[in-house]
DNA sequence: AATCTCACG
DNA sequence: ACGTACGTGAGATTA
C-alpha cells in the first residue's frame, strides 16, 4: 500500500477556524483558530492515517512586493488583529508535534501545496490536500485528492477528479478557467462582473476553457456576450491569479514530515491550555493511530523503608549514583535511578512510621553526598532545625524550573512531576538537558545554586531590630494619626467615617465637599496620593489626609508588623524568594525587608530600629546607577558610556545633552526632568508615562524623548533591538542568559502587546542587574568564609547589600563588599559600589 | 478573593 | 482609538 502525505493549507484552515469559532481567550491570548485548526487536523489524521504531514503558510517577504501579481494578492483580506498572533502559536505547536511547517517568501500556501502534490507524484506517494480554498481543486488528479472543509469545521469532503465534476460541474483542469470567469470574492479575484457560478459552468461545459470562451465571444449573444467581450483582460488576469504555481523552492525531506511523533506536541498543547485537543491526541496515541506517546520513563521500583536497617541497605545501594531527596511533613523519599525508597514519618504516637529523629539518624550518611532536591533552601532550614549536617546540592529542580520559566504560578514539585524523590531525579535530568540547550547551565551552576546557601544563611541570621525605637515611633505615629483624624473630621464637617476606606473617603471628598473628581474610577472615585495631590489647593483637608495615610501606613505595615515578627533575641528573619520574580530579582517577605521606608524623613526614622548586634556594625553597599550602567553596556552608546567612564553625574550629563548646554549650566529642574527620562528608559519608555511622571503634556514628553534619542542614538538602537528580539524569539535575555518569556507580544490586544514591548526593554536591564548582584553575593559570602571572618550578609535590596560585622572587621568587610561588587562583572563601563557603615541602617544612608 | 493604596529598587 | 511607565509585598476594606 502506498503511503500518504497530508499537505495542509495553514492559512486557509486558520481563517476557516477563526471565523467558525467564537474567540477563546487563555490569559489574554486568543487560541480559537489554533483550536479549530488542530481539531480539523486531528480529524483528518484519524480518517486518513497519513504517514507524513506538512503544513504550508503564506510568507509575505520583501521580494513579494516586487511583482504586480503578488502585490495584488497581498492586498486581499486583511488578517484580523485577533487572528494574526495565533500564527506563531500554531507553528510552535506543529513544530512540537514534529510535523513539517513550510513557508517560502513570495509564495502562497497553495503554491506550496501544488509543489508538494507534484513532488508526491514524483516520489510515488499519495497526496491529500487539506484546505477550504477552492483554488486547490485544480490540483486534483489520479494521485492527488482534496479534503475540502465545509461550513464550520466539523464537516469535510474528500474530492477526487470525478467528485469535483459531479459536485461543481467542472473538471479540476477547468477550475482556473471557472475562477477566471466568475471570480472569487473571498480571494479578491474579480472575474467577469455579472458572471456567477452557474453561468461559468455552463460556458465551460460548452467551450472547455476560458481561452476558448474568449475566442468565441463574438458568437455569444446578448448581454452575456457583451460582458465577456468587455472584460477579456480581467478574465485572463483572474485566471492567472487563480493559477497555482507548483514551483515553490522547498526541500522535500520526508523525515521532517514524519507524523509518527505527534504525541510529543502534548506539552505544547497544554501550554496553551488546549486540553481538549491534547486529550484527543493522547487518546489517538493510545489507540495506535499514527501518533506516538511521549517517551515513557523507565519504570521505578518502589520500596518501603520501614526501619533503620532498610534505610542503611538502601543507602548502600545508592553508592556512586545520583541521589534525590524529598521531604514532606509525613513522607520522606529517597531515590537513585530506577529505585525509590519511601520512609513513612510518624507524626504522633498513634501513627505508623519511623520517628523523624530515628529516620534522620539513619539518613545522615546521605547528607554528605551530592543531592538532587526540590527547594533546597527549605530543606536546609529543616535540617538546621534538627541540628543535622547541611548537605551540598548538585541540582535543585525548583531553581531549574524557575530558570526555564520564571513566570510559573507555582513552583510546587507537583507542577512538574510526581511528588517524590524519583520525580526529582527524572525532572533534574530533563532540566539539565533543557537548560544546556537554553544556555543557562552556567547561570544555574554558578549563580542560582550557590546563591541558595547564601540566602539560607541570610534568612537564618536575620536583622537585629530595636523594639524600643519602634515602640517610641509607634506611639508618636499613633498620636499623630489621632490628631490628624480629628482635624480631618472638623475640616470636612463629616465625623466618624472610616478614613481608611477609599469608598467612604471618596464620598466625602467628591460628593459632600464636591471636589472635582480628579480622574480614574473603577469602583467609585480614586483617592490615591497622585489624585489627592492635585487637590491640595482645593481644600485644607487634603494635606491632612495625605499625612494621615502616611502615618497609618508606617504604623500598620512597618511598626506593628515588625514588632510581631521579632524572635526571642530581637531579630527578624525575612524569607527570600528565589523564584518570585519574572526578571531574576529575589523578593523578600514575612516581613518584606526590601521596602522599608527611606524616601520621606518620617519613614526613614524606622531605619533607626534596624541595628547591628552589640559589638557589631552594619556595612552597607549600594551599586551606583547599576541599571543605567547596564544600559550603557548593552547599548554601547557613546555619550552614556563616556559619562560613566568619567564618573559624571548621569542625570546632569543627560540634561546637558538634551538641553544642549554645558553641565555647569544644568539647573535642578533640568536635571530632574533628565532623571525622569533616565528612569523611563529603564522601564521601557513611553511618552504617556513620562508625561504623567513629570506633569507635562504627552506631546511635550514625546518631543523630549525624541530629543533624548537624537543625543543617544545607541540607546534608541538598543530599545528597538530589544523589542525586535522579543518578537523574533518570544523571550528577553539577560547578560548571563537568564530568560523571560514574553507571551504578551503574541496578544491581539494592543495594550498587552505594548506592555510586552516595555517588558522586552526592561527585562534585560533589570535582569542583568539582578544577575550581577546575585553573583556578587556569592562572591562576598565566599570571601567572608575563606577569610575566616565572623561578618555575615544579612540583607539584599536589589542594588544594595548589608553585612553585619564585628566592629574590628569593619574596614576589611567594607573593602570586601566594594571589591566583590565592583569586580564581579566586567562591563563596558565601571561598576561602582558606594559603601558606608554605621550602627543602624539609618546611619548608613 | 479582589481591589485599592503605598512602601521599596 | 486606546491607555501603560519596570519589578515587587502587605495591610485594610469590600464583596
Amino acid at each position: 500500500m502506498r503511503e500518504t502525505l497530508l499537505a495542509v493549507d495553514g492559512n486557509s484552515l486558520m481563517h476557516r477556524a477563526f471565523h467558525a469559532l467564537p474567540l477563546m481567550d487563555t490569559d489574554g491570548v486568543y487560541t480559537n483558530a489554533v483550536h479549530g485548526f488542530l481539531s480539523m487536523l486531528l480529524k483528518a489524521v484519524q480518517d486518513l492515517s497519513p504517514r507524513y504531514i506538512a503544513v504550508a503558510f503564506d510568507e509575505h517577504g520583501p521580494t513579494f512586493r516586487h511583482t504586480a501579481y503578488a502585490e495584488y494578492k497581498a492586498g486581499r483580506r486583511a488578517t484580523p488583529d485577533e487572528l494574526r498572533p495565533q500564527f506563531p502559536i500554531i507553528r510552535e505547536i506543529l513544530s512540537a508535534m514534529g510535523l513539517g511547517v513550510l513557508s517560502v517568501v513570495g509564495y502562497e500556501a497553495d503554491d506550496i501545496l501544488g509543489t508538494l502534490s507534484r513532488l508526491c507524484r514524483e516520489n510515488d506517494l499519495d497526496c491529500v490536500l487539506l484546505t477550504g480554498d477552492r483554488d486547490a481543486l485544480q490540483l486534483i488528479d489520479d494521485n492527488t485528492k482534496v479534503l475540502f472543509t465545509r461550513k464550520g469545521i466539523t464537516e469535510s469532503t474528500l474530492f477526487d477528479p470525478a467528485g469535483v465534476k459531479e459536485y461543481f460541474g467542472v473538471t479540476p483542469a477547468q477550475v482556473t478557467d471557472w475562477k477566471g470567469l466568475m471570480g472569487d470574492a473571498s480571494d479578491n479575484i474579480p472575474g467577469i462582473p455579472g458572471i456567477g457560478e452557474k453561468t461559468a459552468v455552463k460556458l465551460l461545459s460548452e467551450y472547455g476553457t476560458l481561452e476558448s470562451v474568449l475566442d468565441h465571444a463574438e458568437n455569444i449573444k446578448g448581454k452575456l456576450g457583451e460582458k465577456i467581450r468587455d472584460h477579456r483582460d480581467l478574465a485572463v488576469f483572474s485566471k492567472d491569479l487563480a493559477t497555482i504555481r507548483p514551483t515553490a523552492p522547498i526541500t522535500f525531506n520526508l523525515n521532517a514530515f514524519d507524523a509518527s511523533h505527534m504525541g510529543q506536541g502534548i506539552a505544547a498543547l497544554r501550554k496553551y491550555q488546549l486540553n481538549g485537543i491534547a486529550g484527543r491526541l493522547e487518546k489517538m496515541a493510545a489507540n495506535g493511530t499514527p501518533v506516538e506517546e511521549e517517551t515513557s520513563e523507565t519504570e521505578t521500583v518502589y520500596e518501603t523503608l520501614a526501619d533503620e536497617n532498610a534505610i542503611a541497605d538502601f543507602l548502600a545501594r545508592c553508592e556512586g549514583a545520583s541521589v534525590a531527596l524529598h521531604v514532606t511533613p509525613t513522607r520522606l523519599t529517597i531515590a537513585y535511578p530506577s529505585h525509590c525508597g519511601e520512609v513513612k514519618l510518624q507524626q504522633d504516637m498513634l501513627q505508623e512510621g519511623l520517628l523523624p529523629d530515628d529516620a534522620w539518624r539513619a539518613l545522615t550518611p546521605l547528607l554528605s553526598k551530592e543531592l538532587y532536591v526540590h527547594d533546597g533552601k527549605r530543606l536546609l532550614h529543616l535540617l538546621a532545625d534538627l541540628e543535622l549536617p547541611l548537605p551540598r546540592f548538585s541540582w535543585d529542580t525548583m531553581l531549574g524550573a524557575y530558570l526555564h520559566n520564571p513566570q510559573e504560578k507555582s513552583y510546587a514539585l507537583g507542577q512538574f512531576t510526581k511528588d517524590d524523590a524519583a520525580g526529582i531525579l527524572s525532572l533534574a535530568e530533563k532540566q539539565r538537558v533543557q537548560l544546556r540547550e537554553e544556555g543557562m547551565l552556567p547561570l544555574m551552576e554558578q549563580v542560582e545554586m550557590p546563591l541558595q546557601y547564601v540566602l539560607f544563611d541570610m534568612e537564618q541570621a536575620g536583622f537585629q531590630v530595636d523594639a524600643q525605637v519602634l515602640n517610641t515611633l509607634g506611639r508618636e505615629f499613633t498620636a499623630e494619626a489621632e490628631k490628624l483624624k480629628e482635624e480631618i473630621y472638623t475640616l470636612t464637617g463629616v465625623h466618624g467615617f472610616n478614613l481608611n476606606s477609599p469608598q467612604q473617603l471618596g464620598k466625602v471628598l467628591f460628593e459632600t465637599l464636591g471636589l472635582k473628581t480628579g480622574k480614574k474610577t473603577h469602583r467609585g472615585y480614586s483617592t490615591d496620593a497622585e489624585t489627592l495631590e492635585n487637590l491640595v489647593d482645593e481644600h485644607p483637608c487634603i494635606e491632612k489626609i495625605l499625612k494621615f495615610r502616611q502615618v497609618v501606613k508606617l504604623n500598620s505595615t512597618y511598626i506593628d508588623a515588625l514588632l510581631r515578627k521579632m524572635d526571642a533575641s530581637g531579630r527578624v528573619h525575612t524569607y527570600f524568594d528565589q523564584t518570585g520574580t519574572a526578571t531574576g530579582r529575589i523578593s523578600s517577605s514575612e516581613p518584606n525587608l526590601q521596602n522599608i521606608p527611606v524616601r520621606t524623613e518620617m519613614g526613614r526614622e524606622i531605619r533607626k530600629a534596624f541595628i547591628a548586634a552589640p559589638g557589631c556594625v552594619l556595612a552597607d553597599a549600594d551599586y551606583s546607577q547599576i541599571e543605567l550602567r547596564v544600559l550603557a553596556h548593552f547599548s554601547g552608546d557613546y555619550a552614556m558610556v563616556d559619562a560613566f567612564r568619567k564618573d559624571q553625574d548621569i542625570h546632569t550629563r543627560t540634561a546637558a545633552e538634551v538641553y544642549q548646554v554645558p553641565m555647569e549650566a544644568v539647573s535642578p529642574a533640568m536635571r530632574s526632568s533628565a532623571k525622569a527620562v533616565n528612569f523611563g528608559l529603564v522601564y521601557g519608555i513611553s511618552d504617556f508615562g513620562l508625561a504623567r511622571n513629570i506633569g507635562i503634556s504627552r506631546k511635550e514628553a514625546a518631543a523630549f524623548i525624541a530629543r533624548y534619542f537624537a543625543r543617544y542614538p545607541g540607546v534608541k538602537q538598543f530599545m528597538d533591538d530589544a523589542v525586535r528580539k522579543g518578537y523574533d524569539m518570544g523571550y528577553a535575555v539577560t547578560l548571563m542568559g537568564r530568560r523571560r518569556q514574553l507571551p504578551e507580544l503574541k496578544s491581539p490586544n494592543a495594550n498587552l502587546r505594548n506592555f510586552g514591548e516595555r517588558a522586552a526593554m526592561n527585562t534585560p536591564v533589570q535582569g542583568t542587574s539582578a544577575d550581577i548582584i546575585k553573583l556578587a553575593m556569592v562572591r562576598v559570602h565566599e570571601a567572608l568564609k575563606t577569610q575566616g571572618l565572623k561578618a555575615r550578609l544579612i540583607l539584599q535590596v536589589h542594588d544594595e547589600l548589608i553585612i553585619e560585622a564585628p566592629k574590628e572587621e569593619e574596614a576589611v568587610v567594607c573593602e570586601i563588599l566594594r571589591r566583590c561588587m565592583e569586580e564581579v562583572q566586567q562591563l563596558a563601563v565601571p561598576l561602582v559600589a558606594e559603601v558606608k557603615s554605621g550602627k543602624s541602617w539609618y546611619e548608613t544612608k
